[in-house]
DNA sequence: GGCTTGTATTGACGTTCATTGATGCAACCT
DNA sequence: AGGTTGCATCAATGAACGTCAATACAAGCC
Protein backbone atom coordinates (compact mmCIF):
# COMPACT_ATOMS: atom_id res chain seq x y z
CA UNK A 1 0.00 0.00 0.00
CA UNK A 2 2.39 2.49 0.65
CA UNK A 3 4.53 3.32 -2.23
CA UNK A 4 6.58 6.33 -2.66
CA UNK A 5 7.81 7.74 0.51
CA UNK A 6 10.00 10.57 0.56
CA UNK A 7 13.32 9.24 2.66
CA UNK A 8 14.52 12.60 4.13
CA UNK A 9 12.46 11.84 7.32
CA UNK A 10 13.13 8.02 7.53
CA UNK A 11 14.61 5.93 10.45
CA UNK A 12 18.44 6.26 10.05
CA UNK A 13 20.33 9.36 11.31
CA UNK A 14 22.93 10.41 8.22
CA UNK A 15 21.95 13.04 7.19
CA UNK A 16 20.32 16.46 8.18
CA UNK A 17 19.74 16.18 12.15
CA UNK A 18 18.80 18.20 15.37
CA UNK A 19 18.58 22.15 14.83
CA UNK A 20 20.19 21.68 11.77
CA UNK A 21 17.78 24.93 9.86
CA UNK A 22 19.98 27.20 11.58
CA UNK A 23 23.35 24.64 11.77
CA UNK A 24 24.28 25.65 8.26
CA UNK A 25 22.75 26.56 5.14
CA UNK A 26 20.89 24.30 3.24
CA UNK A 27 22.09 23.04 -0.24
CA UNK A 28 19.27 23.31 -3.28
CA UNK A 29 18.57 19.07 -2.66
CA UNK A 30 18.10 19.09 0.70
CA UNK A 31 16.05 22.56 0.62
CA UNK A 32 13.44 21.08 -2.34
CA UNK A 33 13.05 17.45 -0.31
CA UNK A 34 12.45 19.33 2.98
CA UNK A 35 10.11 21.78 1.10
CA UNK A 36 8.01 19.38 -0.32
CA UNK A 37 7.23 18.00 3.75
CA UNK A 38 6.35 21.64 4.97
CA UNK A 39 4.28 22.13 1.50
CA UNK A 40 2.40 19.20 2.41
CA UNK A 41 1.50 20.77 6.19
CA UNK A 42 1.21 24.13 4.42
CA UNK A 43 -2.96 23.27 4.09
CA UNK A 44 -5.22 23.58 6.86
CA UNK A 45 -7.39 20.53 5.12
CA UNK A 46 -4.29 18.33 5.62
CA UNK A 47 -2.98 19.74 8.79
CA UNK A 48 -6.41 19.28 10.26
CA UNK A 49 -6.08 15.82 8.75
CA UNK A 50 -2.82 15.21 10.61
CA UNK A 51 -3.83 16.36 13.45
CA UNK A 52 -7.17 14.48 13.36
CA UNK A 53 -5.06 11.02 12.56
CA UNK A 54 -2.17 11.77 15.40
CA UNK A 55 -4.34 12.65 17.95
CA UNK A 56 -6.29 9.45 17.69
CA UNK A 57 -6.56 6.41 20.56
CA UNK A 58 -5.08 3.97 19.05
CA UNK A 59 -3.21 5.92 16.13
CA UNK A 60 -5.51 4.75 13.51
CA UNK A 61 -8.10 6.38 12.10
CA UNK A 62 -9.88 4.72 9.31
CA UNK A 63 -11.21 7.04 5.83
CA UNK A 64 -14.48 6.69 6.87
CA UNK A 65 -14.55 8.78 10.00
CA UNK A 66 -12.06 11.20 8.16
CA UNK A 67 -14.05 12.51 5.30
CA UNK A 68 -17.43 13.45 6.71
CA UNK A 69 -15.38 16.18 8.96
CA UNK A 70 -15.14 18.10 6.43
CA UNK A 71 -17.19 19.99 4.00
CA UNK A 72 -15.23 18.66 1.20
CA UNK A 73 -15.59 16.11 -1.83
CA UNK A 74 -14.82 12.13 -1.23
CA UNK A 75 -11.66 12.47 -4.11
CA UNK A 76 -10.30 15.62 -2.11
CA UNK A 77 -9.88 14.01 0.87
CA UNK A 78 -8.74 11.03 -0.37
CA UNK A 79 -6.11 13.75 -2.62
CA UNK A 80 -4.69 15.37 0.50
CA UNK A 81 -3.94 11.95 2.24
CA UNK A 82 -2.10 11.03 -0.76
CA UNK A 83 0.11 14.12 -0.68
CA UNK A 84 0.43 13.52 2.85
CA UNK A 85 1.71 9.59 2.06
CA UNK A 86 3.60 10.79 -0.42
CA UNK A 87 5.86 13.24 2.16
CA UNK A 88 6.44 10.34 4.64
CA UNK A 89 4.29 12.06 7.42
CA UNK A 90 1.70 8.84 7.20
CA UNK A 91 0.87 5.89 5.60
CA UNK A 92 -1.99 4.02 5.37
CA UNK A 93 -2.80 0.15 5.00
CA UNK A 94 -6.58 -1.45 3.63
CA UNK A 95 -7.98 -3.93 5.93
CA UNK A 96 -10.95 -5.51 4.42
CA UNK A 97 -13.22 -2.86 3.12
CA UNK A 98 -11.88 0.25 4.77
CA UNK A 99 -8.51 1.62 4.57
CA UNK A 100 -6.87 2.67 7.97
CA UNK A 101 -4.15 5.60 8.17
CA UNK A 102 -1.63 6.48 10.94
CA UNK A 103 1.30 9.24 11.34
CA UNK A 104 4.84 8.49 11.54
CA UNK A 105 5.96 9.47 14.46
CA UNK A 106 9.69 9.79 13.26
CA UNK A 107 9.04 11.88 10.59
CA UNK A 108 7.25 14.70 12.55
CA UNK A 109 10.18 14.00 15.77
CA UNK A 110 12.97 14.64 13.04
CA UNK A 111 11.08 17.99 11.60
CA UNK A 112 10.81 19.03 14.73
CA UNK A 113 14.43 18.23 15.64
CA UNK A 114 15.37 20.33 12.26
CA UNK A 115 13.06 23.53 13.21
CA UNK A 116 14.12 23.46 17.00
CA UNK A 117 16.70 26.24 17.49
CA UNK A 118 19.84 24.49 18.96
CA UNK A 119 21.18 26.15 22.52
CA UNK A 120 23.99 27.33 20.96
CA UNK A 121 22.52 30.05 18.64
CA UNK A 122 19.81 31.04 21.36
CA UNK A 123 22.57 32.96 23.07
CA UNK A 124 22.83 35.59 19.96
CA UNK A 125 18.91 36.18 19.70
CA UNK B 1 9.65 47.88 9.46
CA UNK B 2 7.49 45.17 11.13
CA UNK B 3 4.06 45.38 10.10
CA UNK B 4 1.83 42.65 9.85
CA UNK B 5 2.64 39.33 11.06
CA UNK B 6 1.02 36.17 12.40
CA UNK B 7 0.69 35.67 16.14
CA UNK B 8 0.24 32.42 16.57
CA UNK B 9 4.27 32.04 17.12
CA UNK B 10 4.17 34.99 19.46
CA UNK B 11 5.95 35.23 22.41
CA UNK B 12 3.00 33.97 24.95
CA UNK B 13 1.70 30.63 25.52
CA UNK B 14 -2.19 30.97 25.35
CA UNK B 15 -2.59 28.88 22.82
CA UNK B 16 -1.47 25.89 21.14
CA UNK B 17 1.36 23.87 22.66
CA UNK B 18 4.14 21.36 23.11
CA UNK B 19 2.68 18.12 20.85
CA UNK B 20 -0.43 19.73 20.00
CA UNK B 21 -0.51 18.54 16.54
CA UNK B 22 -0.72 14.69 18.24
CA UNK B 23 -3.23 16.15 20.95
CA UNK B 24 -6.07 17.07 19.72
CA UNK B 25 -7.95 17.87 16.27
CA UNK B 26 -7.07 21.45 15.16
CA UNK B 27 -10.35 23.56 14.47
CA UNK B 28 -10.33 25.08 11.66
CA UNK B 29 -8.93 28.53 12.45
CA UNK B 30 -5.88 26.85 14.00
CA UNK B 31 -5.65 24.97 11.05
CA UNK B 32 -5.96 27.93 8.47
CA UNK B 33 -3.39 30.22 10.52
CA UNK B 34 -0.75 27.40 11.41
CA UNK B 35 -0.94 26.22 7.12
CA UNK B 36 0.41 30.09 6.80
CA UNK B 37 3.32 29.71 8.29
CA UNK B 38 4.54 25.74 7.20
CA UNK B 39 3.28 27.26 3.65
CA UNK B 40 5.71 29.68 3.88
CA UNK B 41 8.69 27.14 4.76
CA UNK B 42 7.00 24.96 2.27
CA UNK B 43 9.49 26.39 -0.94
CA UNK B 44 12.73 25.64 -1.62
CA UNK B 45 13.62 28.75 -1.79
CA UNK B 46 12.35 30.35 1.33
CA UNK B 47 13.76 27.37 3.27
CA UNK B 48 17.66 28.52 2.01
CA UNK B 49 17.06 31.62 2.98
CA UNK B 50 16.05 30.91 6.54
CA UNK B 51 18.60 28.55 6.79
CA UNK B 52 20.95 31.07 5.72
CA UNK B 53 19.14 33.71 7.90
CA UNK B 54 19.35 31.05 10.60
CA UNK B 55 22.86 29.91 10.98
CA UNK B 56 24.81 33.51 10.59
CA UNK B 57 26.91 34.21 13.28
CA UNK B 58 25.61 37.29 14.53
CA UNK B 59 21.93 36.44 13.84
CA UNK B 60 21.68 39.11 11.34
CA UNK B 61 22.25 38.74 7.69
CA UNK B 62 21.58 42.05 5.09
CA UNK B 63 20.17 41.45 1.74
CA UNK B 64 22.77 42.27 0.21
CA UNK B 65 24.94 38.83 0.95
CA UNK B 66 21.44 36.61 0.60
CA UNK B 67 20.13 37.80 -3.39
CA UNK B 68 23.28 36.79 -5.14
CA UNK B 69 22.88 33.33 -3.55
CA UNK B 70 20.29 32.63 -5.98
CA UNK B 71 19.82 32.62 -9.72
CA UNK B 72 17.17 34.63 -9.14
CA UNK B 73 16.27 38.43 -9.55
CA UNK B 74 16.24 40.82 -6.51
CA UNK B 75 12.65 41.28 -6.48
CA UNK B 76 11.60 37.22 -6.29
CA UNK B 77 14.24 37.28 -3.11
CA UNK B 78 12.37 40.77 -1.93
CA UNK B 79 9.28 38.79 -2.01
CA UNK B 80 10.22 35.73 -0.33
CA UNK B 81 11.57 37.62 2.60
CA UNK B 82 8.40 39.30 2.61
CA UNK B 83 6.05 36.14 3.16
CA UNK B 84 8.50 34.86 5.42
CA UNK B 85 8.12 37.98 7.28
CA UNK B 86 4.53 37.81 7.40
CA UNK B 87 4.51 34.13 8.44
CA UNK B 88 6.32 35.51 11.71
CA UNK B 89 9.59 33.34 11.14
CA UNK B 90 12.02 36.33 10.43
CA UNK B 91 11.80 39.90 11.02
CA UNK B 92 14.06 42.84 9.50
CA UNK B 93 15.42 46.34 9.90
CA UNK B 94 16.80 48.93 7.64
CA UNK B 95 19.91 50.19 8.92
CA UNK B 96 21.14 53.24 6.46
CA UNK B 97 21.21 51.73 2.93
CA UNK B 98 20.61 48.35 3.88
CA UNK B 99 18.27 46.03 5.08
CA UNK B 100 19.07 43.37 7.81
CA UNK B 101 16.61 40.25 8.83
CA UNK B 102 17.31 37.76 11.31
CA UNK B 103 15.33 34.62 12.00
CA UNK B 104 12.57 34.92 15.38
CA UNK B 105 13.83 31.84 17.15
CA UNK B 106 10.49 31.85 19.34
CA UNK B 107 8.42 30.98 16.29
CA UNK B 108 10.60 28.29 15.28
CA UNK B 109 10.42 26.37 18.66
CA UNK B 110 6.69 26.94 18.88
CA UNK B 111 7.02 25.21 15.39
CA UNK B 112 8.75 22.05 16.74
CA UNK B 113 7.01 22.42 20.03
CA UNK B 114 4.02 21.25 17.91
CA UNK B 115 5.49 18.84 16.15
CA UNK B 116 7.05 16.75 18.78
CA UNK B 117 5.09 13.75 19.38
CA UNK B 118 4.46 13.89 22.91
CA UNK B 119 5.80 10.56 25.03
CA UNK B 120 2.36 9.42 25.60
CA UNK B 121 1.45 8.93 21.68
CA UNK B 122 4.94 7.45 20.96
CA UNK B 123 3.57 3.86 23.20
CA UNK B 124 1.19 2.75 20.64
CA UNK B 125 3.28 3.56 17.70
C1' DG C 1 19.91 69.74 -6.52
C1' DG C 2 21.09 65.42 -9.37
C1' DC C 3 23.39 60.65 -9.50
C1' DT C 4 24.15 56.05 -7.81
C1' DT C 5 23.24 51.98 -5.00
C1' DG C 6 20.18 48.96 -2.20
C1' DT C 7 15.59 47.30 -1.49
C1' DA C 8 10.48 47.06 -2.01
C1' DT C 9 6.32 47.23 -4.90
C1' DT C 10 3.60 46.66 -9.12
C1' DG C 11 1.72 44.22 -13.05
C1' DA C 12 1.90 40.46 -16.06
C1' DC C 13 2.66 35.65 -17.40
C1' DG C 14 3.18 30.63 -17.01
C1' DT C 15 2.85 26.92 -13.81
C1' DT C 16 1.20 24.53 -9.98
C1' DC C 17 -2.48 23.43 -6.83
C1' DA C 18 -7.22 22.54 -4.71
C1' DT C 19 -11.52 21.06 -5.96
C1' DT C 20 -15.13 18.59 -8.34
C1' DG C 21 -18.06 15.02 -11.04
C1' DA C 22 -17.46 10.92 -13.32
C1' DT C 23 -15.43 6.68 -13.33
C1' DG C 24 -12.79 2.58 -11.79
C1' DC C 25 -11.40 -0.87 -8.52
C1' DA C 26 -11.72 -3.74 -4.27
C1' DA C 27 -14.26 -6.07 -0.85
C1' DC C 28 -18.41 -7.45 1.31
C1' DC C 29 -23.32 -9.31 1.09
C1' DT C 30 -27.29 -12.00 -0.63
C1' DA D 1 -23.46 -13.56 -10.46
C1' DG D 2 -25.40 -9.07 -9.35
C1' DG D 3 -25.69 -5.20 -6.19
C1' DT D 4 -23.81 -2.16 -2.71
C1' DT D 5 -20.37 0.35 -0.11
C1' DG D 6 -15.61 2.34 0.62
C1' DC D 7 -11.84 4.42 -1.49
C1' DA D 8 -8.71 5.78 -5.38
C1' DT D 9 -7.89 7.66 -9.97
C1' DC D 10 -8.94 10.64 -14.01
C1' DA D 11 -9.93 14.88 -16.49
C1' DA D 12 -11.26 19.55 -16.26
C1' DT D 13 -11.57 24.16 -14.21
C1' DG D 14 -10.59 28.20 -11.46
C1' DA D 15 -7.57 30.07 -7.99
C1' DA D 16 -3.10 30.63 -5.98
C1' DC D 17 1.84 30.75 -6.54
C1' DG D 18 6.72 31.76 -8.32
C1' DT D 19 9.04 34.52 -11.37
C1' DC D 20 10.47 38.53 -13.94
C1' DA D 21 10.92 43.39 -16.07
C1' DA D 22 9.70 47.79 -14.98
C1' DT D 23 9.12 51.03 -11.64
C1' DA D 24 9.12 53.31 -7.14
C1' DC D 25 11.17 54.38 -2.78
C1' DA D 26 15.07 55.25 0.58
C1' DA D 27 19.64 56.62 1.71
C1' DG D 28 24.20 57.95 0.79
C1' DC D 29 27.42 60.75 -2.24
C1' DC D 30 28.91 64.35 -5.59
Amino acid sequence: MSKQELKILGQDGDGACCGALATAPLDEEQAADLAKVFKALGDPVRLRLMSMIASREGGEVCVCELTPAFDLSQPTISHHLKLLRQAGLIDCERRGTWVYYWVLPTALDRLAGFLAVPQAAKASA
